[in-house]
DNA sequence: CTGAAAGCGCTTACAG
DNA sequence: CTGAAAGCGCTTACAG
C-alpha cells in the first residue's frame, strides 16, 4: 500500500485510476511515489476486490461430422475459459454449421442478444460478417476474429495465418524432395458455392515459390478444383490429372483434406508420390504415421483458440491493446516429430 | 463459502486440507457437500490469503559470449517468474560457465545454501550432477532438471528432447531432399574433453534413420568431431573430408554450430550442400535466412525454460504431480516459417 | 473438536 | 477533494 506517504488507499486508488476528483497538487504526489518506489499492483488483490465480471461470447463452427479440425480451436477456448474463470471471466459457446449461413446468422444473432463484453467469432461468410461487425462496433463491444478473418479495422485483434506464406512454405518442401522433370499437382476441396478465400492465398503463394524452384527441376504445376461434397468426383478428378499427366510426383491439398487424396493413392498404389495437407486431423494423422502423407502443415488451432479468450480478458481487466493481427506459427510436421504435437 | 451448510469456514478450511481435528461426522457431512455443490476453490483468494511464499533457484549456464543458446531458456525463466509474481514466488537465478566445473559447483553450492522451496537445474556435468540431486532429495527439495538431464528417479520431472527421435528427423529431412549416390557428413562439434552424450545420441538417430532411407539412393554416412575450441580445425576437418569424399551432398550438424559450417560452405562456394543443424541462434538463423542452411531443428527452449518455472509453482502451491518426463516438440524451422518462431 | 476474529491487497460505495 | 469502513473468498492463529 502506498497509502504508507501520506494519503488513504482510496485516494491512492483515484491517481491510479485516473479517477478525478483529486487536487493536482497531492495526485503529482502520489505519481512519483509510485515511480519511485517501483510500485506494481496486485493483480491478484485487485481481481479479487472487484465486483466486476465479464461475459465473453464465443461463436465457432460446430466441429461435429467431419469437421473434426474445428474441435482444435474450442479445446483452447475451453482451457483458456478454465484458467480466467476465477479472474470472473464467464465464457458463452454458441456453435453453428458450417455449411448453412442461416446457421451462423442465428448464432450471432443469440450471442449478441446475450450483450456480451467481449465477443469471439469466426467470419468465414464474409457478407454477414462485415453486417455483424458493424453491429458490434455500434454496440461498443470489443471483438476478435479467429481462425478466419475479414478486412476490418475494428476489431480487437485477428488469429489467424498468413497463408499466403504457408503455401509458399508447402512449395519449398515439395521442391527440396521432389526429383526433376516431373508435374505437380493442386488439388483444392471445393463446395458447390465455390473455394474458400483461404485455399486461394495457398495455392497462390505454393505456385509462386514453385516458379523459382532451385536447380532448375524443371516442374510442371496444374491445378483442379474438386467438389468434395460429391462422393466419387474426387477420385475420378484425381484419375483424370493421372490420366493426363502421368509423370506426376507430387500433390499439395490446400485444406485439411488430404487424408482423401491419401486414400485415392492408397487405392492405386501410388504411395510414392509426395504429398502434402494441412491440419492434424484424425485421420490426416493416420495416413501421416502410415507415411502416405509426407508432410502436414498445421496453424496451431488451439493456441489460437487459447490466445483468443486470454486477450480479450486481458483487454477487458487491465486494458491491454495487443497488435492488431496476429499470425500463427506455421508447424512442419512428420511422422517423425508428430509425437510431440499432441 | 460452503458453511452455509451448518459449520463455520474454519471447519471447511480443515477438512479440505485434511488438517484432521475434526469429527468423522461432520467432515464427511462436508464432503458430501463439496461434492454436491460442486464447489472449486477460489484459487485467487487462497493465493491472497496465504502468507506462505516460496523461493525457486535457477542454476543454469550463461548465455553470454558464443553460447548463446542458454539465452532462451533464461529468457522463458524470467517470463514464467513474472507472472507467477503475484501468487507469492520469489525466483533467483545462479549462472556458471559451462566451460567449467568448479563455476557449476559454486552456482550449485550458492543455491543449495539459501535453502529454497524448489530447484531448476542443468545437469549438464554427469558425475557432479549426482552427488547434488542426491544432497537436494536429502534436503527434502523438489526439483526440475531442464534441457540435460541424467537418470534420476527423484527428480519432479525433467525437461527435454528425445535427443534419438531429433536424429531421427534430421535424417529423415536429409533423406527427403539428397540425390542418389551422395555421401553424408556428420559433424560433431566437440571440446577437448570430448563429446556431449546429448550429441552422440543425435548422431546415433540419424545413422539408425540414413540406413533405411527410402528410394534406396545408396547414400554413404561419415562423421567427423571437430574441436571447436581451437580456431582452424573445423575448417581443416571439412577440408580433409571434401577431399577424401568429394560427393559429399548434405551435412548433419549435431548442435548449435551449423553457423560455423555455413560460414565454411560460403568461403568455399558450396552453398549447394544440404546443411541441417539445430537451434535458432543468431548466427543460425542468418545463415537460414541467406538459404545457406536447410533446416534447423527446434526444441523450443524458452517454453522449456517457462514450463519448469510454472509446474513447480503449480507443485508448491497446489501440490500438483507433474508426468516424470517432458518431451518438447522438435520444431522444424525454414527460410520460409522462421518468421513465426522469434 | 469447532467458532469467531483478523488479515491478504485491493475496490467500492458512502460520509464528510 | 479525501478518509474510513466494508467486503472479495479464502487462511491463520487463537479461544473455548
Amino acid at each position: 500500500l502506498a497509502d504508507l506517504a501520506g494519503v488513504s488507499a482510496g485516494t491512492v486508488d483515484r491517481v491510479i485510476h485516473h479517477r478525478g476528483e483529486v487536487k493536482t497538487e497531492t495526485r503529482v504526489r502520489i505519481e512519483e511515489l509510485i515511480k519511485k518506489s517501483g510500485y506494481t499492483p496486485n493483480l491478484i488483490a485487485k481481481s479479487l476486490a472487484s465486483r466486476k465480471t465479464w461475459r465473453i461470447a464465443v461463436v465457432l463452427p460446430e466441429g461435429a461430422g467431419n469437421n473434426l479440425y474445428w474441435d482444435m480451436p474450442l479445446a483452447g477456448i475451453r482451457k483458456a475459459a478454465g484458467e480466467v474463470h476465477d479472474f470472473n471471466i464467464t465464457t458463452d459457446i454458441y456453435l453453428f454449421h458450417l455449411d448453412r449461413v442461416e446457421s451462423f446468422s442465428e448464432q450471432m444473432v443469440a450471442a449478441l442478444a446475450a450483450k456480451p463484453d467481449g465477443i469471439v467469432f469466426t467470419p468465414v461468410f464474409r457478407h454477414e460478417s462485415f453486417g455483424f461487425a458493424r453491429e458490434i462496433v455500434a454496440a461498443g463491444i470489443p471483438y476478435v476474429f479467429l481462425d478466419s478473418r475479414i478486412e476490418d479495422t475494428h476489431a480487437l485483434t485477428r488469429f489467424g495465418q498468413d497463408t499466403l506464406k504457408s503455401g509458399y512454405l508447402a512449395a519449398r518442401l515439395m521442391c527440396f524432395g521432389i526429383g526433376p522433370d516431373s508435374a505437380i499437382l493442386i488439388l483444392n476441396p471445393a463446395r458447390p458455392d465455390g473455394i474458400i478465400h483461404h485455399l486461394i492465398r495457398r495455392e497462390k503463394g505454393f505456385k509462386s515459390f514453385i516458379k523459382g524452384c532451385n536447380r532448375n527441376k524443371s516442374i510442371r504445376v496444374l491445378s483442379v478444383n474438386a467438389d468434395i461434397t460429391r462422393p466419387d468426383e474426387p477420385f475420378r478428378s484425381l484419375d483424370d490429372a493421372f490420366t493426363g499427366y502421368p509423370d506426376i510426383a507430387g500433390i499439395f491439398v490446400t485444406n485439411s483434406r488430404a487424408s482423401l487424396v491419401a486414400e485415392y493413392l492408397e487405392s492405386r498404389k501410388r504411395q510414392d508420390i509426395i504429398l502434402i495437407g494441412y491440419d492434424l486431423t484424425k485421420p490426416n494423422i493416420r495416413f501421416l504415421k502410415k507415411g502416405t502423407i509426407d508432410f502436414l502443415l498445421s496453424q496451431k488451432p488451439e493456441d489460437q483458440g487459447y490466445q483468443s479468450i486470454i486477450t480479450l480478458y486481458r483487454h477487458l481487466a487491465h486494458k491491454y491493446s495487443p497488435p492488431k493481427l496476429q499470425y500463427s506459427p506455421i508447424d512442419i510436421i512428420t511422422k517423425e516429430n508428430i509425437a510431440f504435437y499432441r
